[in-house]
DNA sequence: ATGCATGAGGT
DNA sequence: CCTCATGCATA
């Protein structure tokens, strides 16, 4: 536990936000960011993943030499004869994004702003981005959905109990006992005898959805979701915002209800996409399997969470009293796609290890910024961007999966033990401290001791010796 | 389970 | 441009 930082480099990153968004020059030309040749954070250490395979051997993927495609988007247009393409791959090379911004990375760039790149893009080997699919996904589909997958190959069959910290939100205090358990304090008008137990068999199904329906309506019943004002109780020991409202989950009734529910869920046999699309046959709302995916996993905001909590009882209410439930699942999707969606962009590990790197150092870099990094590592300009946004989305999702108003706090002080001037800042900061580019199992936690969320964010192995 | 993307709502 | 909720696609 003590082997926290040990790149006192890091420890003079500028965390400042208080200069609006801007890590510019100052902090990338400043010499304290530099990645110690073997050290290039690798960001499995910091999350989850086993390895990004920037450092493994499993880096050694091969990329077709592509040339690049349609490199970008691929305006509207799509041709059946698409379909049948493989998924390529292609170094990214393409001469246009280089091209893209060559006075800016010229004139723009300062040579202090270079050399931290420089270095960056030195030991990342070769910047290659390989996106799949060059198609869009516009397509029509129409699935017959079956209900769950229960009799037939149930890939979760596994049950996995365990998984399941506790202490998810360890901020919060709660004041109410879990005891009680199911009561949502919002309890919407659930006694809705509408929805209730009938036998789906009849005309839920169906097209209930798309059929006009009252989808919309039930989605409107179904939103008394907002009515939880929820503050959350995390007054308690973070000291007050919870004051005006009366309503709130409590961080443990979320987390014992989530468990709940995959267990429940699990044992009635279905999966997180069932879920999410029963949800959409009896609310019309429907959700997706990351979703629900993330629901049961605590990944979403407490806001969101909260938010969910109800049409999710509903379900489990409905699933556990309905006789056979699975026929409630039994629908009809329809999609219509579309709209033309970026193929997504796979990032090589040395890349990501590279914006990792970036992100440390200024986890909110500006247009200028972003266009440099991007320039650097051959990246599109807004993949660069959305990898910035999903990088601080994430680390809010890890480290304060409860944060929101109340929290200002929570970034604000976060004194990184290895860095972290005491500059206020902006509630938009990350705990600095959480990601700072340490090694492993030196998850640095913020005042609150969020260990459990990252624990669980981290996986078992690495985790287990940071409890020990 | 999670990485990258989209789009709505705010500044 | 950002955050936030959410999802497709993929590992």
């Amino acid at each position: 536990m003590s082997e926290r930082s040990q790149s006192p480099e890091y420890q003079t990153r500028p965390y400042d936000y208080s200069r609006s968004n801007t890590c510019t020059q100052e902090s990338f030309g400043n010499s304290s960011f530099q990645l110690p040749p073997g050290v290039f954070p690798d960001p499995s250490l910091f999350y989850n993943k086993p390895a990004y395979g920037a450092i493994t051997p499993a880096s050694a993927q091969t990329f077709l030499p592509f040339p690049p495609v349609t490199s970008d988007y691929r305006p509207s247009d799509l041709q059946a004869g698409d379909f049948g393409q493989p998924k390529h791959w292609y170094p990214f090379a393409a001469p246009e994004y280089t091209g893209q911004v060559p006075g800016v990375s010229a004139a723009t760039q300062p040579t202090n702003l270079s050399p931290p790149i420089a270095e960056t893009r030195d030991q990342i080997k070769l910047p290659q981005v390989k996106t799949e699919k060059n198609e869009y996904s516009t397509d029509i589909k129409i699935e017959q959905y079956q209900g769950p997958s229960v009799s037939t190959g149930m890939p979760h069959g596994v049950f996995y109990p365990a998984a399941w910290n506790p202490s998810f939100w360890p901020g919060i205090t709660h004041f109410n006992p879990a005891g009680t358990s199911n009561q949502h304090p919002p309890a919407p008008s659930t006694s809705s005898p509408s929805m209730s137990p009938s036998p789906p068999c009849n005309g839920i199904q169906g097209n209930a959805f798309f059929t006009n329906v009252s989808s919309a309506q039930a989605a409107a019943t179904a939103q008394p979701l907002n009515q939880a004002p929820i503050t959350r109780s995390s007054g308690s020991s973070s000291g007050g915002c919870s004051d005006s409202e009366e309503e709130s989950l409590s961080t443990e009734e979320l987390e014992q209800f989530a468990k709940e529910l995959k267990h429940k869920r699990i044992t009635l046999g279905f999966t997180q996409a069932d879920v999410g699309l029963a949800l959409g046959n009896l609310y019309g709302k429907m959700f997706s399997q990351t979703t629900i995916c993330r629901f049961e996993a605590l990944q979403l905001s407490f806001k969101n969470m909260c938010k969910l909590k109800p049409l999710l009882q509903r379900w489990l209410d409905e699933a556990e009293t309905s006789d056979n439930p699975q026929e409630m699942y039994k629908i009809e999707r329809v999609f219509v796609d579309t709209r033309k969606r970026k193929r997504r962009t796979s990032l090589e590990g040395a890349v990501r290890s590279a914006l990792e790197a970036y992100f440390i150092k200024c986890p909110k870099p500006n247009t200028l910024e972003i266009t440099q990094i991007s320039d650097d590592l051959g990246l599109e300009r807004d993949v660069v961007r959305v990898w910035f946004c999903n990088r601080r989305q994430k680390g809010k999702r890890l480290a304060l999966p409860l944060d929101e108003e109340c929290d200002g706090q929570y970034y604000e002080q976060s004194p990184s033990p290895l860095n972290m001037a005491p500059s206020p800042i902006p509630t938009q900061g990350f705990p600095p401290s959480s990601y700072t580019g340490v090694p492993p199992p030196t998850l640095y936690m913020p005042t609150l001791h969020r260990s459990d969320v990252l624990k669980q964010a981290l996986h078992s192995g690495l985790v287990s010796h940071l409890t020990g």
